[in-house]
DNA sequence: AATTCTGCCAACCGCCATCAG
DNA sequence: TCTGATGGCGGTTGGCAGAAT
């Protein structure tokens, strides 16, 4: 039994936006705030689905986004966040601020994908003495290869970029609950001082003394000693503390630590 | 100058987790 | 507990512009 469309496709428009439908986002937004996308364009007088104003907003009509080409310290941190983190553009779009997970994505798919592949096959070729791809691959070829390029580049990447093997984790959401599992299980790897965490508890976990506070079935976490608030707020500050983390561990050149740590990130 | 090829990027699609009733 | 609605995500596509032939 498939799932019923998210919006009628009768009569709405598809396509490029106009101008006049970005003002029209634009005000009613200013006006009445994100959210409840569904019956957003029917009282913003727009003949778009929820979803396709949702996703213009957020990639190309929020106030906070920035334009213009990534910069090289924009372009080696994705590089290093997806060795961390895979495919996860909106994770990796949250540490860099004003860019869009499309425009990572997008990035990553026409310029690193294939730099780091170049990487890969120069390294190979002075191995083997063979010689790189050859050009003038069709369009479709090239739109396949884009398949090719996100299923086999992690591994490349990783040899691109480091000697140590990267392991990538599956495409999750990241969620309150999920990232809550995930604590624990980084509390048992680490075997923190206060394993029990329980409601209203809190607990150091990690070298990096994040505090994470399990209030309620609602996980809490923060470098400081008061909480700041909920999970989704403090996404950045895991995400820092995480990477710190593993950088450490590559540092300390702790293989099993490192394994179990990047297992953990699967989990 | 015309045609073909290639790269880029905005937008769409389908899936999944979460929420609400 | 179940089910449908919703929001959010990653993968993919299609069209345009510029480069190459």
């Amino acid at each position: 039994m498939g799932r019923a469309p998210c919006c009628s496709k009768v009569g709405l428009y598809r396509g490029p936006w106009t101008t006049k439908e970005d003002t029209l986002l634009i005000n009613y937004i200013q006006a009445h705030g994100e959210g409840h996308w569904r019956s957003l364009p029917k009282k913003a007088g727009l003949l778009r689905c929820g979803k396709s104003c949702r996703l213009r907003w957020m990639n190309y009509l929020r106030p906070d986004i920035k334009r213009g080409n990534i910069t090289p310290d924009e372009d080696d941190l994705i590089i290093r966040l997806h060795s961390l983190l895979g495919n996860r553009w909106s994770l990796i779009a949250g540490r860099l601020p004003g860019r869009t997970d499309n425009e990572i994505k997008n990035y990553w798919n026409s310029h690193l994908s294939k730099r780091l592949k170049n990487n890969t096959a120069r390294n190979k070729s002075k191995c083997m003495g063979e010689s790189a791809g050859k050009r003038g691959d069709t369009k479709a070829n090239n739109k396949r290869k884009h398949k090719e390029d996100n299923e086999g580049i992690s591994s490349r990447n990783g040899e691109a970029t480091t000697k140590t093997r990267i392991y990538l984790p599956r495409a999750t959401r990241v969620c309150a609950s999920s990232v809550a599992k995930y604590i624990n299980n980084i509390q048992s790897l680490i075997g923190s001082s206060s394993s029990n965490a329980e409601d209203g508890d809190h607990t150091n976990w990690g070298m990096s003394g994040l505090k994470v506070a399990n209030n309620g079935g609602q996980a809490w976490a923060s470098n400081n000693e008061e909480f700041d608030g909920p999970i989704s707020l403090q996404k950045d500050i895991m995400l820092d503390d995480i990477f710190e983390e593993y950088q450490q561990l590559l540092k300390a050149d702790d293989h099993g630590q490192l394994d179990s740590f990047v297992e953990s990130l699967l989990a």
